[in-house]
Order: structure tokens, then sequence, then C-alpha cells
DNA sequence: GATGAATGAGACTTCATTCAT
DNA sequence: TATGAATGAAGTCTCATTCAT
């Protein structure tokens, strides 16, 4: 009726977050109830009201987390627009797949779930979204302006590639056959072939 | 109470699966009601029950109609294997686009719902999926025999193609910018370099 | 699980609605449970939804029927302008006290749960309420300028008139040592007391 | 965590008290939450409970309150039973009014909060109540015996008069047209004649 | 003296589904 | 062929209350 010993507010919440993620992951956004949250850590699920308002903010609140991550991440590696549109359209590939493939979750809830957010709720998802495909269209069009890509429209090109960067996750196993590195190998090689980059400078 | 004049069993149906197939699009699986689904066609949602056993079940019609139509679509416009890979890739790209362009929402529902699917009808989808898949590896291994094409992976390369293929229908408006055909032509471009097909042979 | 036989709509509304004034009379409005009024009638909570969108409907349909009983019944009952304010306000008494005696649940909900309402709802009431008051101010004025009622302030009298009136229901139990008629008799004197009339022109 | 500088039991116990008569008027008892009534003093909902054992406590505390502070402020300002009951009565009108009127949340709480009391404290506060009525019903009986009063059934007219000095708090306003004054001398003259006083008597 | 964490009950409401009509 | 009445389970969320700190 109270308190546990040795109960604590910050581990609590982690482990709603983390569980939320898993849990919409696997049944979806709807399909989860706050009972069966709130089961899944041991806790009732009117403890979960102390954490988030509502159910819809937990959504909101993973989702949002799973794109400042990938914003701050990709702004720590991407490369200097100075360097080649080669090797940024490199980097940009292998760190779209290094950094979804351990987060599958996320991934999925990116895709699946941003109907599931209030309109006010997506616009803030969406935008975010957008920065981050911008990047990869300015790359591209560099790449077109130097000559050492040949592709057609940049911005379709761009989701073309992101599409098919964010495929893998789902039938990416860490005990499949290929590991993350060979992986990283296979499809940066489609990406450049993709975008039209002049054969012998990739090699 | 009684029937209404004109009233027709199998238009009655008809008009269920395409609201059906448009509010699950939509709103998603769980988010339907069956009061909402039969209110959308002017009927009660008790009537909807003779036409489907359960909620489930037009889930599963409703899938399990778009990959029959895809299967038997495909099964029409595929070339013989006596033909070129790269006529039978561009035979695949041209007919996966052409297909899909105006299937938007049934597309959607295969993707975002296929976790909504019992397990045994999943099963059933899945297989169907699987079958789809064969046939544009199949190609790609004859590509790869033949030297028309240079990819690395024919299983890797064909899930990266199918991605990109599909993610089309996410963005893809009628009133876009891009008409169909163009669509058609700049992603057989990128299909073709992706797969490694010899420059001189596509033109 | 479904229809029992025999049932009958507009026979389970009226059952409803009988329930509900007579439980929230005694309990209160927050206090009574959906679950609660159900059973009072043999129903599960959820049958209640067919015939009330929600809690809050059931109050104010109870609250502003009894109001419209109250205006229609007061429109027949009252009497002409042009009879003397004395038989105005005669009338007026007896009216107030005969239709509210038999009411008197409805009479405790208008007092006591009109702070439940919606403030859209309460606005509603709240007119009706006025209404009915302005006739009584009316003819109080009419008195005063006849000069057969030496009254203060008709507005500020009215109030106390009704006040008055409306707490019989407190007290008032039909097993109780007054009549109904007695009753009337008394309070028409202290009425007619109360508002100055010229003692000779009572009797 | 800890207790912090300057607070003090008393204060805060004065505090909720305060905020609760408030908060109860306004919105009702059950609508009442202890978490809301913390806020309002910038406590949480546990701290309440070192005050008042539970929510119930609470109301019965505030209703006893405002019982006892009745009768005592009667007992202070009745007048001698060796007075006349013209006189008495007089007094008993302006108290009750000038007692009621700087508290209407309290009066409001004690006609409508009853039904909330469980009860055994419904018992306690009726008790009270009825104490006072007796007082006034003992003047009114007086009057009748000495000749001066010319009511009906003293206990009617004890009840009437109650009712209609308790109404006042209902509507007055500070800020409206007639002060406390000019309500006293208008109902002072309206129970007068009411309860029969002999018109050159009152003068 | 007060908080922060948690609970279990129970609130309103919606849902898929059933069955008499 | 379709409806109207009803159900039981389950959903999200709020509440008074408790207890370790």
């Amino acid at each position: 009726m109270a308190r546990r010993v040795g109960s604590d507010g910050a581990r609590t919440e982690a482990a709603i977050r983390e569980a939320a993620l898993r849990l919409i992951a696997r049944h979806g956004y709807e399909a989860l109830s706050m009972r069966r949250l709130g089961e899944e850590i041991g806790l009732g699920a009117a403890a979960l009201y102390r954490y988030f308002p509502n159910k819809q903010s937990i959504l909101f609140g993973l989702l949002s987390q799973h794109m400042q991550d990938l914003l701050a991440a990709w702004a720590d590696a991407r490369l200097s627009p100075t360097r080649s549109a080669l090797d940024r359209l490199e980097a940009f590939t292998l760190f779209h797949i290094r950094h979804h493939l351990p987060r599958a979750d996320g991934v999925f809830l990116s895709y699946m779930e941003l109907r599931s957010l209030t309109p006010e709720n997506f616009a803030v998802i969406e935008t975010m979204r957008r920065r981050y495909e911008r990047d990869l269209i300015a790359v591209l069009s560099a790449g077109l302006a130097e000559g050492s890509l040949a592709c057609d429209d940049p911005k379709v090109t761009a989701r073309a590639i992101i599409a098919m960067l964010t495929g893998i996750t789902t039938w990416f196993r860490n005990t499949g056959p290929l590991s993350p590195d060979e992986i990283e190998e296979i499809y940066w090689q489609m990406v450049a072939r993709l975008a039209g980059a002049s054969l012998k400078e990739i090699a």
C-alpha cells in the first residue's frame, strides 16, 4: 500500500520507459494496456501515473527521445561539408546502420506508431525526422554538383536510401549469418552504386 | 428489421471490405470499432457479423486478398525464365511500382497490421510474402550467374530493393510533382545501378 | 449477453430515469456510480450507455425535465394578469406547493446538484429557473401598484417566498401530521401576511 | 523531508480547514480530492493525514465547528425569556442574518453536505441543528401565548422562517445593491408580518 | 513536520460480441 | 437481411490512504 523498501523514482521511470519500448514494439501502442505495462515491472497500473500523466505521453516520450538521440548522435558523426560528397555519403550510410541496428525497437516505433500520436505530438516528431532527411538530401545534392554522384532527384533518392537502410532492422538478428560489419559493407556498396558513384572512386 | 429494397449481400460485403481497408489504414486495426465500421456503410454493428464471423477475420480477409491479388498479378506479369535477368529485373521493378501505387492502403496494412494477426493467420500471410520475395531473389541470382548483374548477396539485395520500392507508397500522392511513369523510370535506374547492371546494357 | 426476452427500450429508459432520480436525491450525483445505477434496475452499467451518452447527461436530463414540467404546469395554472394580484399570489402559492410536494426528489436535485452540471448545462437550467421566479416578481409588483400588497422589494420578497415554500419538501412526509391541504392553507396565510396583504381582503 | 522553517502545526491545521471549507463549498465534498486540497496550501496529500485521520473527519470537523459557533454565538445573543416575544423574535432574526451572511460557505456545507456524513456524524450535527430550531419555536409559542403573535403552527412557522432567512446566503453578494443592514431591516419586516405581529407593536 | 512512492479499489466508458425479433 | 437491447471484459485514469524516509 505504500512505498516499498529501497524503491527509487529515477530507476522506476527508466524501467517504465524500457518496458514500454519493448512491449509497444512487440504488440503495438493500442494493444498495450497500462495494467500490462505495470505488471511487467512489478508495479500496479496506478503507479505509472506518478511518472507519466497519461499513456500518450509515454509514447511521445519514447519517440521524441529516439529522435533526439538520433539527431545528437548524427551531429557528432557527420563529416564537415568541406569533405567530399562520397565520404559524407559513406559516413551517413555507416552511421545510419550502426546507430539503428541496436535500436530495432525504437526504429520500429518511429515508423509504426506515428499514427498513434496526437496531431500536435506528431508534428513535433515529424519535424525532427525531416531535419535528418534534409542532411542526406544535402549530401546527394553536393555530389551531383561535384559530379561525383549521378542520381536523378536527390529528394527521391534520399527517401529510397533511408527506406532501404531502415528496412534492415526488420530482418536483422544478432544470431543471423551476417555481422553488422558485413551488413555495413554490403549496404554501402549498394548505396554507392544506387547514387551513381563513379566506380573507380569507391574502390 | 427486414431487408431494405435493393440491398444485396455481395455488394454489402464489398462495402465492408472497402470501408475496413480505408479505416484500418487511417487509424489502425485496434482503433477501429465495429460500430464505427458499420456506421461508415450505414449498417448496425451487428449486421457485420452476417458477413464476417469476427473482427480478426476482416483483417485477415483484407491481407490475404491483398497478397493473393499481388501473387496473381505477378504471375501474369513476370517474364519467362528464358528472358535475360536484366529484363526480368526491370519487369519486376515496374510491376511492383505499378501494382502498389494505387493500393497504398493495402500496402500499409500489409506492413503495419501483421502484428494484429493471430499467429496462425500471420503464418499464412508470411508464407505468401516469402513466395513473392523468392521470385526476386531468383532473378538476382540468375543475373549473377549470367554476369549481367554484380551485387553481393541476392537475398539481402532483394530485401533492399523491396524495402526501397515499397517505401514509395508512404510519400507518393497523385497530386504530387512526379507522375507514376516518372517514378517508375527513376526507380528502375536506381534498382539497376544498385544491382550492379553493366551500364551499357541498361541504355 | 444479448437482449433478454421482452426487453423494451422505452421502458428501460424510463426505469433509468426513475432510479437515477431516486438515487441521486438520496446519495448525490458524485456518489452515484453507473454500476450501482445499472444494478438498481437489473442492468449492467454498459447498457446505460445505449440511453444516455454519459453520466452528466442523465443529471441534465433529469433537471431539465423537472424544470420543463414545472414551467408547463405553471403555464396551465397561472391566472390571467387581469385578475387581482392577491388571487394571482394565492394561485402561485398553492400551485407551487401542490406541484412540488409529490416531487421532493426532483426539487432536491434542482437545488443540490446544480453545481454538478457543466457550465453550459447549468446556464440552461438557470435560465428556466429565472423565468419562473420572474412571474412571481411580476405578481408582487402588480400588488404593490394596486395597493393590495405592502412588501418592500418584490425581488427580495419573491426569493423569500420561494425559499420558504420550497423548504417544505425537506421535511414533509406523507405520513406526517399535516395533510397537503393543511399545509397549503397554513403557508398561504404566511405568504399573504409576509407580502403585506390587507387583512380584510384575505378573509 | 523535514520541517520547513517557521512551519507551525496550528497554523497549518487552520489553513487546511479554511481551504477545505472553500473548496467543498465550491465543488462539493465528493469532488474534492486530498491531492487538490494539499496543493491549495502547498502541501503534499500525505501531510494532511498528520492533522486529520481521514477525509470524512475534515468534513465533520467543519460542520460541527460551524454548528458549535452558531450555538455559542446564539447563546450570547439571545434575549432572556423575560423579554417580550416580539423582541426575542427580532433578536433571533437579526442574529441569524448577521451570523450567517459572512459564513455563506459554512451555511452551504451545512445544507448540502449533510448527506456526505456517515450516519453517526450526521446524528451529531442533526441534534445541534434541532437545538437551534427549538429556540425559535419557543419564541413563537411564547408570542402566541402572549397574544403578540398570530401564526398557525409554531413548528411549521419556525421552519418557514429559517428556510427564508437561510436562503439569503444563496444570492447575497457583498457587491450587490443591498447592504447587510438593509437586508436585516427588510427581512425583519417580513418575519414580523409572517408571524402575525400586531402592526402597531412593530412600529 | 512533510514527502515521495506505491497501492487497491473503483470510477466512467468503450468494445466485440450475442441473440430475440 | 438487419436491428435493438444487452453483456462482460477490459480500457484509462483518479482516489483515499499508507509507510519508509
